[in-house]
RNA sequence: GGGCGGAUUCCCGAGCGGUCAAAGGGGACAGACUGUAAAUCUGUUGGCUAUGCCUUCGGAGGUUCGAAUCCUUCUCCGCCCA
């Protein structure tokens, strides 16, 4: 790196400070300094490579931290390379996992590639020159048995019960199926593929990226650079978000949700949060989570700046000024679904309070129906329903609340 | 191939002949409190307008006045030995 020129030397400088924000880990810095180097020198984008399953059909923030990783490294000139693991999402990525995966069926295992492709579209830059999409059953299909057993020959069972999750299993007694212990392998042999120069992952994803170092030395390429960004918590502040603990914000939630999904995590995941899903520099977020801010104001800003990357500025503006609207003055949101009652329906005596919040989808049954009325938390035009065998009257137009944030303005015909 | 153990309500997990719609925890929902949908506290958490009735404890049969609990068999899963 020394014997670069200055101008390349500082810009190389620039863009390793600015890429190691939010990484945990980089195998390693160095490296990818030279690489940097390497790179603005000849002027050849550095491949970045990050793989995607498409097991689950929607992506979040928590993969967005990746993405965002990605689409900086597009802005500064390289090129991303995406992976679409339609063929590993058959086998099933192990990575913290207690359970082996379900193998999914090539139709949904499309549906799903499709998806994730737009979502992540949301992130990154799509411009065809800086960014490259693959599918790995481009190559792995067309390995042979051979070729298969070759590539694992490369491997130990030794290293391979060194991962956690496979250790973890093993020792309390958990299935672990062989074909398991392909999925880094596959991985690996996808940056043997595409020739990768850097590959981005989670935290989980460690131990495969580094099998892809190895794979590459062996076929006399030059070993990726591996960085590890952290997972994401999920909006609990406990447990890594995913959509399957609910803790989660979609990049296709509505504005609204995400503002206060956004608004509902705990403060002290604030400085995490704009670390890892804005660009506000290092100074003005420890400005914000000091506490010289009012710790409302601070996730506020969090909130809209987070809807604004998915939305754009003025529908976050819109959510903003609605949660404070429906929740800091409890006022009734703008808008709310509608539900028609039928005039029939409603009768002399009135209509079943607990069949009116069945009809507007606020229970399951009635007797769920029941309860909400019975804590207290039902509302009809500002009045709290008290009898939860009771009938209700009432006339078109009115306001039907549920809980806290649910809403229906009832129509009569 | 042989031996053993398991399958419970959204999840984990007790229960081992009646007092079981089934402990406890988690989650979820509601209420109070608050700057928020955080934390904390309280309550609720199979269905039925219901002092009772119906469906539920892997599937199917059986024993019994009575079964989640006992027996038979089937399916699935795990462990151990080889």
């Amino acid at each position: 790196m020394s014997e670069l020129p200055e101008e390349i030397r500082r810009r190389v400088e620039r863009d390793l400070e600015a890429l190691k924000r939010g990484a945990v880990e980089i195998y390693s810095c160095e490296e990818l300094g030279v690489r940097l180097g390497e790179s603005y020198q000849t002027g050849r984008p550095l491949r970045v490579k990050l793989g995607m399953d498409p097991t689950a059909p929607d992506i979040h923030l928590g993969h967005t931290v990746v993405l965002r990783k990605m689409r900086q490294f597009q802005d500064l000139g390289h090129k991303a390379v995406l992976i679409i693991g339609d063929y590993t999402a058959r086998v099933g990525d192990p990575s913290g996992q207690n359970k082996t995966r379900p193998v999914l069926s090539p139709e949904a295992i499309d549906a799903h590639a499709e998806t994730y492709l737009a979502q992540a579209g949301k992130v990154l830059d799509l411009a065809p020159e800086k960014l490259e999409v693959r599918r790995n059953s481009e190559w792995l299909a067309k390995l042979s048995f051979a070729d298969v057993i070759r590539l694992t020959s490369k491997m130990t069972v030794a290293r391979m019960l060194e991962r956690d999750t496979f250790a973890l299993r093993h020792k309390s007694g958990d299935p672990i199926g062989i074909h398991e212990f392909l999925y880094p392998l596959m991985q690996g042999y996808d940056s043997m593929m595409i020739e990768a120069d850097v590959e981005l992952g989670g935290t989980d994803q460690t131990f495969n990226n580094l099998v892809g170092r190895d794979l590459q030395r062996d076929a006399g390429q030059k070993p990726q650079i591996v960085m590890i960004m952290p997972i994401l918590v999920g909006l609990d502040g406990v447990q890594k978000m995913s959509k399957s603990k609910g803790n989660y914000i979609g990049v296709t939630d509505a504005p609204a949700d995400m503002y206060g999904k956004a608004m509902s995590i705990p403060d002290e995941l604030m400085g995490n949060y704009y670390e890892l899903l804005t660009s506000v520099s290092a100074d003005e977020r420890r400005e914000l989570t000091g506490g010289k801010v009012h710790p409302r104001e601070a996730k506020a800003r969090l909130a809209r700046t987070i809807v604004e990357q998915f939305h754009g500025p003025e529908a976050a503006a819109a959510a903003a000024a609605e949660f404070d609207r429906v929740f800091a003055q409890k006022e009734q949101p703008t808008e709310m679904p509608e539900v028609t009652v039928g005039a029939g329906e409603l009768g002399e005596g009135g209509i079943w309070i607990a069949r009116l919040i069945g009809l507007c989808g606020f229970a399951r049954s009635n007797g769920e129906a029941m309860r909400l009325v019975q804590q207290g938390g039902v509302t009809l035009d500002e009045q709290t329903i008290a009898d939860p065998k009771g009938n209700v009257t009432f006339a078109d137009g009115a306001v039907l609340k549920v809980g806290k944030r649910r809403f229906a303005r009832l129509r009569v015909r």
